[in-house]
DNA sequence: AATGAATGAGACTTCATTCAT
DNA sequence: AATGAATGAAGTCTCATTCAT
C-alpha cells in the first residue's frame, strides 16, 4: 500500500539528516552552541523546528554528531597532504591555503574547545583529538624530510609542527569571521616560521 | 548626618565597581556577552545580582564600559613598546610576550568583534579601534627603523605589521583558553615572520 | 505537507489572538499597564505566558494594539448616534446609556491617558484622538439641531458637548469598577446638563 | 547628656512623619500604590529610603494611614458646607469648586477604590466610608431645604445627592490628571443636575 | 513524516525591604 | 536618627523542547 518502499524512505531520511547537519554546521561554526538558536538551523535547512526533533534528539546531540564528523574529516584531510605535488615546503604551502570546507569543521571544533554550554560528550571527543596525537604524528615524516632537504629550519620537528599549526589554527578562527580589522597574512609569511627564510 | 562619610562611601563604591568589573572582564572575555549570565558575574564578584544594578544600569552597559577600558588599555599598552630597551627586534620580542593583563582585554575585544548580542555602542567603539588605525600607525616607525637596520625583512612595513599582529592576536585568542591541545609557539618562531631569519 | 491546512491554522491563530486581546482588554482596562501582569492575561486567556509571545511581541505592543482598536471603535461608535431614532435629545439619551462593550474601550483609553508606564506609541495615538478633534466635531450638528429645536439649552454648542462628555467619560471610569459606593445617576439627570430642564 | 530632651525628639519625629505623609499623599494620589515607588516618596520628602522605615513599617502601612487621614478629612470637609454663606444652591455652588487640598485626599481614596495592590486594611476602611453612609447623611438636610425653597428639583433627595456627588467625584478623578483632552464643565452646568434649570 | 502551536525553565531587571555603619 | 549598600522575590521575555493534528 505504501507508495514508497523502505529503501526510498531511508533515502529521504538520510537526505533530510544531511540537510540539517549542513545547516547546523554552518551556524554552529560561526555562532557557537549558545549563540545558535534552533530556529536558525530550521530556517537555514528550510524546515520546521519540530522536524529537527524527528532526526535528532536534541540540540546537544546534533552538536555532538557534528563534532564527531568534524574530527574525522580533519584527520582525513590532514593525511591528504602527502598526495600533494612538490617538495615538502610546496606541499605545506598548498595545504595551508585555507580551504572553505575544512574551515567550517575546524571552526566547529574550535567552538567546542573554547565556548560554554558544550555537551560533556563533545568535550570528551575533543580531548581525544588533539594536535599532539593526530596532527603531529601525521606530519612528522613530512617535516623530517623537509629538514633533511634543508628546506625547513632545524630543531625539534614535533615542536615546529605544533607551533606552526597552532598559528594556522588560530588564524582560521579569526578568518571565519571575515573581520576586516585583521589582515590575513600571506602564506609565505607564515611559512617563514617553518623555513626561517624570507 | 550620614553615619559613613562621603569618603568612606566613595571607597566602598569604587571597590565594588572594581570588583564587578574585574569579575565581569574575566567572564565576558571567556564566554562572550551571551554566554555570560549575570548570576556568574555576581557569584564571581561575591555579591547578589541585584547589587550589580546599583553600579551598572544593565549587562550591556557593563559590557560597553569594559570595552572602552579595554580599548584604552590596548592603545596605551601599544605605545609602551618604544620605552622598551634594545634594538627594534628586541623591543618587539619583549613586547610580544603575552602578558596576562592585556590578554583578557584583548579577548574581550575579540568577543565583541565576533560574537552575537553585542550592544550597538560596543560595536561602534570597536569599529573605530582597529589594527589599521592604531596598531599599524603606532608601530610603523619601529618597523621602518628595523628594516633600515636590516633586522627586519624588506617589504611594505604596514602589511608586515598587520600580518604579524594578526598572528599574535589570533594566538592570544587561543591562549586565553589555556587549551593544552595547542602548543604556544616560542616568540622567536613568531619573529621569523618579521625577520625572515631563523 | 502540513497536517493542518493554512485555513485551519489561520483560524486557530485568529481565535487565539482574539482570546488574548479580549483577556488583555478586560485586565488592562481595570488595572492599567503597570498593574497588569502577563500572568493575569495568560490566566484569563487560559494559556501559558510563553504563548502570548507567539502572538504579540511584547506587553507594550499588545497594549498599543488594543489602544488602536479602542480608538477606532470609539470613533465608529460615536458616529452611530445619528442612526438612532427620535429627536436629538432622544438620540442622546439612548446613546448615553453606558454599554458594556464601549466601556472597556473607554476605560482603556482613560488608563492610557492617566497612568504611568504607557508606551510612547500609545501616548501619541491618544494625543491624536481627543474629545476636541473627534467627539465634538462629530456631535456638533446634533447639538445645533437640538438647540434650534429648543430641546437643548442655549450657549456655545462645542463647550456644551465637551462638558457633557467629560461628565459621561468621568462616570464611565467610575462605573467600570462597579463600585457600590457610587450610585450611577439616571440618564435623565445627566441630560439636565444639556437641556437645563428637569 | 542627651542634647535634645524627649519632647524635642518627639517634635522632630512628628515633623518627619508629617514630611513623609505629605510627600506620599502627593504621589500616591496621582500614581496609585503600584505606580508609586518608595524612591519617589523618599526623593519628594528629601530623605533616604531607609529612613522611611523608621517611621512606617511598610509601604502598605503608610498607604493605610493616609487613607484613614483622607477619610477623616473628607468627612470634616463635607460638614463645612453648612458654614458657607447664602442659600442652599449657593452653598452647594461654592462647595463644588474643587479645592486643591481636598482633591488629593479624594484622589487617594479613589485610587484605593479602583486600583490593585491595595492593602486589605485600606479596602475595609474605604468600604465603611461610602457616599451612602457619610455624604448623603450629611447633606440630606441641605437638599431638603433646597427643595422646599424650590431651588432644587423635586424627587428623592438622597438619590439626588448621591447622583450629584458621583458626578463630582468622577470629575475630580479626571481633573487630577490635568488632562487637556477633557474640558472641565463650569459649576453652573453641573448644578443643573440638582436644580433642573439652566 | 511534518507542521506550527504550546509549554516551562531560566535569564535579565526592578524594587520593597533589611542591614551595617 | 540616618544613610545608602545589599538582598531577594517577582515580573517580562526567550527559547529548547513537546504535543496535537
Amino acid at each position: 500500500m505504501s507508495p514508497l518502499n523502505e529503501e526510498q524512505l531511508q533515502h529521504i531520511r538520510d537526505e533530510r539528516k544531511e540537510q540539517i547537519m549542513e545547516a547546523a554546521l554552518k551556524i554552529f561554526a560561526r555562532r557557537g552552541i549558545i549563540g545558535t538558536k534552533l530556529s536558525m538551523i530550521a530556517a537555514e535547512a528550510g524546515m520546521s523546528q519540530g522536524l529537527l526533533y524527528h532526526y535528532f534528539k536534541s540540540k546537544d546531540e546534533l552538536f555532538v554528531i557534528l563534532i564527531q564528523q568534524a574530527i574525522q574529516a580533519s584527520i582525513d584531510n590532514m593525511k591528504t597532504i602527502y598526495q600533494l605535488p612538490g617538495s615538502p615546503i610546496e606541499k605545506l604551502r598548498t595545504f595551508t591555503r585555507l580551504d572553505n570546507e575544512g574551515q567550517l569543521y575546524f571552526m566547529l571544533i574550535h567552538q567546542a574547545r573554547t565556548s560554554d554550554g558544550v555537551p560533556e560528550k563533545a568535550k570528551q571527543l575533543i580531548e581525544q583529538y588533539s594536535l599532539e596525537s593526530y596532527v603531529v604524528d601525521i606530519l612528522e615524516p613530512l617535516f623530517i624530510e623537509g629538514q633533511e632537504a634543508k628546506e625547513f629550519a632545524p630543531g625539534d620537528p614535533r615542536k615546529l609542527i605544533s607551533s606552526y599549526f597552532t598559528v594556522v589554527s588560530a588564524l582560521m578562527t579569526l578568518n571565519i569571521h571575515e573581520d576586516e580589522a585583521y589582515e590575513m597574512p600571506e602564506v609565505d609569511l607564515l611559512l617563514r616560521i617553518v623555513t626561517g627564510r624570507p
